[in-house]
Parts: structure tokens; sequence; C-alpha cells
DNA sequence: CTCATGTCGTTGGTGAGACCAACGGTACGT
DNA sequence: ACGTACCGTTGGTCTCACCAACGACATGAG
């Protein structure tokens, strides 16, 4: 299946890509199975364990560019699963909260995203899943 | 600097690709000072190790589809790093290979991406990188 | 030999993700 | 009052990955 050439196969950002594509395909495929990508659930996730906050604090929360939170947000507004309201007290700004049918999908794609990453780690032993999650995290400074 | 929301955090996908991320990063900025991109590194590696290849080995190879192997050798050849020829055994293949300046090339692109490798790595003490290393590959099944 | 099947390279298109620039509107400190 | 800085929006760019369709060509079955 591996037909790549040695020269490349033998990089540790080569294994690192193809290690973060298969996971990413993994995430991606339990997310669209429910109509969604990447960018709805991180916003999603940020509103959950950050309550109602501007699109900007959104951004950070979520890894994101402005513009890129501006789409997403118009995106999932549109489909009722959040609420975008001027602030009342800084009129630049727009407070973006969690409907309840927005909460209730954020659930199930946390169950969905849950499950991706037991299959992501599916070929490690717990101690290995252990080991290597600490590594990843040293690996980001 | 990381903003990101815990839910996000903690998943392991998420490590995953921010570490791929940086890898990349660190990966295109060195191969962009030379003035080249990912594509055009792993076609010139592939050259480089396979020796003169049609283009769809070429493909498998360097993990490209064979739309992006024809642009990105078109864009080599237009640099004269590579020669492209029609194969006279079978008149539907272009037979690929690297010409003087463009192993000349591939020579100081491999120093760069050597380098690159130790950027990505260097948060990780020698052993950690070997378990590290051992773990991504066992990772991609 | 003929013809169906399949491969090769090319063109053109899609979509996600990450990012950048510029704009009008707004807040705030000086 | 005014300059500075921030907010959200729009509208791009670029890389990467992938897919569809096409003509040219090779090959095996009959």
């Amino acid at each position: 299946m591996d037909d790549v050439t040695p020269r490349l196969a033998a990089l540790p950002t080569w294994l690192l890509g193809q290690a973060d594509a298969r996971a990413h395909r993994i995430l991606v495929e339990a997310l669209s199975e429910h109509g969604f990508r990447g960018y709805h659930y991180r916003v999603l996730a940020t509103l959950g364990d950050g309550g109602p906050v501007s699109q900007s604090v959104l951004g950070r929360g979520a890894g994101l560019d402005r513009s890129d939170v501006a789409t997403t947000v118009d995106d999932l507004q549109a489909r009722g699963l959040v609420a975008r309201t001027p602030d009342p007290s800084d009129r630049r700004r727009n407070v973006v909260a969690l409907t309840p049918p927005g909460r209730r999908l954020l659930g199930r794609l946390d169950t969905a995203v849950a499950q991706a990453q037991d299959a992501v780690l599916a070929p490690l032993t717990p101690a290995e899943r252990t080991r290597f999650v600490a590594l990843l995290a040293r690996l980001h400074p």
C-alpha cells in the first residue's frame, strides 16, 4: 500500500503528516456523518465550554481567523444552532451563544469526536497512547 | 499563546494537527527559502532515489495524484530541473529524469529538509525522538 | 486481426483549511 | 475632539488532496 520513496518515508515530518492525514480523515468522516466540518465543531466546542463570547474570543478559542469565524457563525446561525446578537455594552461586538438545539447537537458531536479519537489511537496500547500524547504535547511549544 | 478551548486542546487529533502544522510550517519555510514547495521536493526526492521513471510511478513514489504530478513536472521542467521525454517502448508514458542541475538542487534541498527535521524534533531528547517516531510509524497502518 | 478493456498523461474543477488585506463602524485614552 | 486600536465583514490567495473526463495508446481474448 505504501509505495512511498525511502527518502520521504524516513522523514519524521512525513510520518507526522501521514498520521495527521489519517486522523483528519477519521475525524472529518465522523463529523460529516452529521453534516458538519471541522470549523463547525471547533466553534460549537468553544461555545460549549466558554459560554457566550464575542467572535474575536471565539476565534482565539477555536484557533480560527476572524474571517473564518464570521462565515462559520453565519452558517451555524442559518441552521439555528447559535444566536448572534449585538453586544449592547460594545457595539463593535457580536455575542455568539449556543441555542438549545446547538447544545444538543454539540453533545452528539462530542460523542462522535470521542469515538474518532479512539479510532485514531486504535493501533496503540493504552500505555503507548499516553506516552504518545505526552510527546505530542511537548512537540508543540 | 495557546488560548485554545479545553475541549479541543485535550483531543489527540488536535495535538496531532498542531504538531503537524508546526512541522509543516518549518518544512515549507525551509523549502521556500530555495523557492520551492512540498510537491517539488517530493518529486525531486522520488527521482533522486528512484532513477528515471514514468509519471505514474512518480506519483506513487511521491504520494501525489496523477494530475498534480503533471503540473509539478511542468513546473520543474520549465526550471530545467527535470527532463520529460516520451518513452519509446510505451508511447503513453513520459520518462522523467533529474537533470544535473536538478540533482545538485536536490542535494541542497536534502540538507535543508534534514535541518528542518531537527528543528521539528528539537523539543525532544534523542531517546524521545526515537520513541516518538516509532509510535508515529505504528499509527499509520 | 479486431475489439474491448484498461492504463497514461492532461486539463479542469472541487473543497477544506489557513491566512492576509482593506474597509466601515465603534471604543477609548490622551 | 481626535488619533489609535479593535471589531466584524468581505473578498481574496495559496497549498494540498482529490475527482471526472478526455484522447492516445497498449494489450489480451476471441
